[in-house]
DNA sequence: GCTCAGCATTAGGACACGCTAATTAATACG
DNA sequence: CGTATTAATTAGCGTGTCCTAATGCTGAGC
């Protein structure tokens, strides 16, 4: 079904004689999917990571901001697709396909920040924004140069794992523990840090928290006031509203 | 003209409260012109290059592809924005912040095209339809990143200027000439290849033919059978097709 | 001065995506 | 078991951008 490849360069004839679908506007002629329907596609996919259950409209028009007729109207757009099956009033899932494209979406987004970060220089709290923007105009051809010109880098640099489009399993999967839940003594790496928050991470990166870094958690103070831990070179304190931001992996 | 920044939790309201901009799509909050303006813009700043007179709707329709019609309706959008001036039935010209709009697409499009050829080592054939569907989605924040991790170039692949916001002036009004008119004994250097040609594009490159090489002419075949040219460090026989694409610089 | 070819514009749709308001289906509670 | 709350869908609409068909203007030749 479907090259997810893009750009169909067979097309000999330079202009004239195309059908030019009406009201679809001018470019994206080669792209396979609207920028909407990926997006969808992505809110899906992270909703389906976290629930096992069927999406349900209303989280799905939470998720992506939008009214819910707006989301249940483009269920159906989804479905008729092949992205998606939707039991009306139960909720939607994901099909395979829909799986590969927002793995892409995905994917992209992830390199694209790398590529923000490492060759362009460009600020932390940025980067994510500006990958929104790409990664509907990046064709997979792109991405996949920046990710061989990056050297094949195998996370983003708030740390979530750039996937291959055929992955059906996370590798942070019973890996991963947040900040929040360890103990004194607790010891590992910091691999992650939840992208959703701009004015978190500036802060991380004014503190100099960043994925990768050795982490150890010295004490727990009480009364919800946080935890004192070790990170890189120095102690800081981290409150449990960042503590649930930052995922760690053990090691012994 | 809202950065849709998300969560604005302290929502007392129960609803109302936000515009929400309908009819737009999900994404392009932060962009300033939709990419259809965009191409617009730069169609007639194309256009207005090579003719001076006021741009009928006619010569629009037909650079852009598109019908009359369209083009009609979209120059009146253009002139509500500010950004063309319509005399009706008679054409359109930008006003100077149109053509501020055209520079900066045509900046990004050029700076894109270095970048898909120098960083990410695309091949030759492919950067330019890559290239127009990314000048809208890349923000001039990352445009100028790309532009300085590239060491601030002038030119694009094709030889074509990488435009300033506010140059007026085209750097290569009176100095390039088409390699087509020139005489044997004729010396200089091949600046820039027209780029709208995919096909010629793949010629050239197969053949060597780049921006930036030394070119003499030869002999002028007759009967229109072409000219050969020393371009490089070999001979070629160049067709007159072929050479109408072709800019070159005369040296002494 | 009138007619007709050629362009531009107006009229009337289409399609993708978003919204609100009203309606229906599902769930919960007395 | 009936009603009240809530979630989902249908209805109807606005915007951007494109299209075709019909109409309107304008200049060239008689």
């Amino acid at each position: 079904m479907q090259p997810l490849h893009p750009r169909s360069l067979g097309g000999t004839e330079p202009s004239a004689e195309r059908p030019r679908t009406p009201g679809t506007g001018l470019r994206r002629a080669s792209l396979p999917f609207s920028p909407a329907v990926e997006d969808y596609a992505k809110a899906l996919y992270r909703l389906e990571q976290q629930s096992d259950d069927p999406i349900s409209t209303g989280a799905l028009a939470a998720r992506l901001e939008i009214s819910a007729p707006s989301a249940s109207n483009m269920l159906r757009h989804l479905a008729q697709l092949g992205l998606a099956t939707v039991s009306p009033g139960r909720g939607a899932r994901l099909t395979p396909a829909g799986r590969r494209v927002a793995r892409g979406v995905i994917r992209r987004h992830r390199i694209i920040e790398r590529f923000l970060m490492d060759a362009l220089k460009m600020p932390w709290d940025c980067i994510h924004e500006e990958a929104d923007l790409l990664e509907h105009a990046v064709s997979s051809r792109v991405g996949e140069a920046m990710w061989e010109a990056l050297g094949r880098p195998e996370r983003d640099p708030h740390g979530d794992p750039i996937p291959a489009l055929d992955d059906e399993v996370d590798p942070d999967k019973d890996v991963l523990e947040l900040l929040e839940s360890w103990e004194p003594g607790a010891i590992g790496i910091l691999v992650r840090v939840s992208a959703a928050h701009p004015e978190a991470l500036r802060y991380m990166a004014d503190k100099g928290i960043a994925p990768g870094l050795p982490v150890r958690v010295i004490t727990r103070e009480p009364f919800g006031a946080g935890q004192r831990v070790h990170i890189g070179t120095h102690d800081q304190m981290i409150g449990p509203e960042l503590a649930r931001l930052i995922f760690v992996q053990r090691t012994e």
